[in-house]
RNA sequence: GUGGGUAUAGCUCAGUUGGCUAGAGCGCUAGAUUGUGGCUCUAGAGGUCGUGGGUUCAAGCCCCACUAUUCACCCCA
């Protein structure tokens, strides 16, 4: 019989046991975080109509979908976790109750060209708050504190929320020049903290600003300070335009209350310079970023967005949300090693019974140990004591539990401490305290 | 879509201006007196050098094609 050559599509991540091990714990960290602000789990499926998915797809988006065809019908899998909510709160719009938050982590797919950290099969962590109508400036304060509760948990360093609003920066170009090249103008001014302001202003001049202008949009975009400072500064330009004043009216109350939910002035701040590539944010935009880390981009963006599900229903539902990009972010911590896999195993301690005569009575340790909620496994398969030491080893086991004749006499057991070296003589009462 | 790089053991890679039985480290297996792992030492297994063609007395090395893979740009999370 012939061997197929087992391999991986390209783009797909998997994972060793240690590795998925800090997977998960990052995960869970996560989703434990979203559940604590009141968001609801969903779990859309992975495999939708294609007409779906397609809706608000194009350009670059939509030739990286992957579309199948079983049947007569046409499919397609889901590009991110965005669109399968808007169709879910169309779709169950009665039977939900608003404003609907919900979080959902899952995987996702595009199948653009594989590159360093980005794949064709990855994990985003999304939360949203859906409106109906109306969605209240508070939630968007709300955000950036549960993005800090994660990110304080994670301890990943140093990182910092940046906030701005679409509305500050349309207001303001809006009094330059007309809304078209605005746009365009918001994608190359993003990239500022990347590229730097010579190149954006360069990029600006092939767009045919006015030089005036580009030396207008720089400043006015790199103007720093304390989010307080930043404020007067934007309120004393003495822009009379109506997006632009109600926009500042937004940032400062977003500020306002986030602090009031305790997210330090040194953890957010706001920055004119953050536009987010996509088009449909229209007020509040945050990205996240590790300060000592800054050239592994953001880790947790999003923003407010005016109508969720205009393809799918008449309904106006206003939203906002943000998402963890998981799959990048771990692929980037494990490579600057910030995360580093340390276990093989979710065991506590493996029971090694000396023989077959010691099967019985180690299977009764093995059960009482587990009623009280030890996470113990037993060995079978490798012979001798040697081997068994050495499994334990490799699987970075914490603890061993040997079983033989004498312990079976005298009902106390040996429990040895793998990673000092040490070994003692216990009962099990003493084993269930020193694991729990 | 555009432009580079790479392809040799399970993994990471050496391999000189082409030269005779293709190497290292890690990992794996076994042993160093039969209930004690990690460290050390010893031994062993494991490769039609990505595929096809060409040049040559001789190709892992040079040339061509194909395939795979990877990085960057574009765009995005």
């Amino acid at each position: 019989m012939s061997i197929i050559e087992p391999k991986t599509l390209p783009g797909f991540l998997e994972l060793l046991p240690e590795e998925q091990i800090e997977f998960n714990r990052i995960y869970d960290t996560i989703r434990k975080n979203y559940e604590r602000a009141g968001f609801v789990p969903l779990d859309t499926p992975l495999l939708e109509y294609e007409e779906i998915i397609l809706a608000k797809a194009g350009g670059e988006t939509e030739k990286q979908i992957y579309r199948f065809k079983k049947g007569d019908t046409d499919l397609a899998l889901r590009f991110d976790l965005t669109v399968p909510l808007a169709k879910y709160v169309a779709l169950y719009f009665n039977q939900l109750s608003f404003p609907f938050k919900r979080y959902q982590i899952g995987k996702a797919f595009r199948g653009e060209k594989p590159q360093k950290g980005r794949f064709r099969e990855f994990y985003q962590a999304d939360i949203d708050i859906i409106g109906d109508g109306e969605l209240s400036i508070m939630h968007d304060a709300e955000i950036p504190s549960i993005i800090y509760k994660i990110f304080k948990e994670l301890d990943f360093g140093k990182f910092t929320i940046r906030i701005n609003n679409r509305k500050v920066l349309n207001g303001f170009f809006a009094e330059l020049l007309e809304e078209e090249k605005a746009r365009e103008i918001l994608r190359i001014v993003d990239k500022i903290d990347k590229i730097g302001k010579e190149a954006v202003a360069l990029e600006l001049q092939k767009l045919r600003v006015e030089k005036e202008n580009v030396e207008k949009i720089c400043s006015f975009v790199l103007i720093k300070g304390t989010n307080e400072e930043m404020i007067l500064r934007l309120e004393s330009l003495g822009i009379k335009n109506e997006q632009f004043t109600l926009g500042l009216l937004e940032l400062k109350n977003v500020i306002r209350y986030a602090t009031l939910l305790g997210v330090p002035e040194s953890h957010l701040n706001i920055d004119l310079t953050i536009a987010r590539g996509l088009d449909y944010y229209t007020g509040t935009v945050y990205e996240t970023t590790l300060d000592e880390h800054r050239d592994i981009g953001s880790i947790c963006s999003g923003g407010r967005y005016e109508n969720l599900a205009e393809y799918y229903t008449t309904k106006k539902l206003p939203g906002v949300g943000i998402s963890i990009g998981l799959s990048r972010l771990f692929y980037k911590l494990m490579e600057m090693r910030i995360v580093e896999p340390k276990n093989r195993t979710m065991v506590d301690a493996l029971i090694i019974p000396m023989g077959e005569e010691a099967l019985d009575y180690s299977m009764n340790i093995l059960k009482r140990l587990r009623e009280k909620g030890g996470k113990v496994c037993i060995s079978y398969d490798k012979k001798g004591i040697k081997q068994n030491l050495n499994y334990a080893n490799k699987q970075n086991i914490p603890y061993v539990l040997i079983i033989g004749e004498t312990e079976m006499n005298t009902n106390l057991l040996t429990f040895k401490n793998m990673r000092e070296g040490t070994q003692e003589v216990l009962s099990i009462e003493d084993i269930i305290k020193k694991l729990s």
